[in-house]
DNA sequence: AGCGTGACAAGGT
DNA sequence: GACCTTGCCACGC
């Protein structure tokens, strides 16, 4: 099979995904810091898109740095997405999530998902 | 090999 | 906040 999306990359951002504790979201640039990716928010989008093993993974707590979900509003994507998330406590004001409120990793943890992930500076 | 596209983001207006 | 512009870079054609 085609490694597609830099292998090396697509499994530290799918690592990065399947941490999002459950009742929390991150956006893709925050995916792309805890993966040891700053600045390739793009390619998480990428990897979401293409890879074929996003059925075992959290994709549903991912979405863009204002809250909103990356899917078009009124799209099926967008429905099942915002089901989801609202199935686990995270709640939409306004067709947006409160990162304060629902963002991980918190300020305060950043680092330890950081060494967690073997990728701190 | 070139070019448009996109499940993004940050900075400026 | 809303909107634009620029940076980003893997993918497909």
């Amino acid at each position: 099979m085609k490694a597609s999306v830099a292998d090396d990359a697509a499994t530290k951002i799918c690592t990065a995904i399947a941490r999002v504790p459950r009742g929390r979201v991150c956006s893709y640039g925050g995916i792309a810091r805890v993966a040891g990716l700053p600045g390739r928010a793009r390619l998480v989008g990428t990897v979401l898109r293409t890879s074929p093993t996003k059925r075992e993974l959290p994709w549903f707590r991912i979405l863009t740095a204002s809250g909103k979900l990356a899917f078009p509003e009124g799209s099926e994507p967008y429905a099942e997405q915002r089901r989801r998330l609202e199935a686990e406590g995270v709640s939409f004001v306004n067709g947006r999530v409160d990162l304060k409120r629902f963002g991980w990793p918190r300020e305060a943890s950043l680092d330890e998902a950081l060494w967690g992930m073997g990728e701190a500076q």
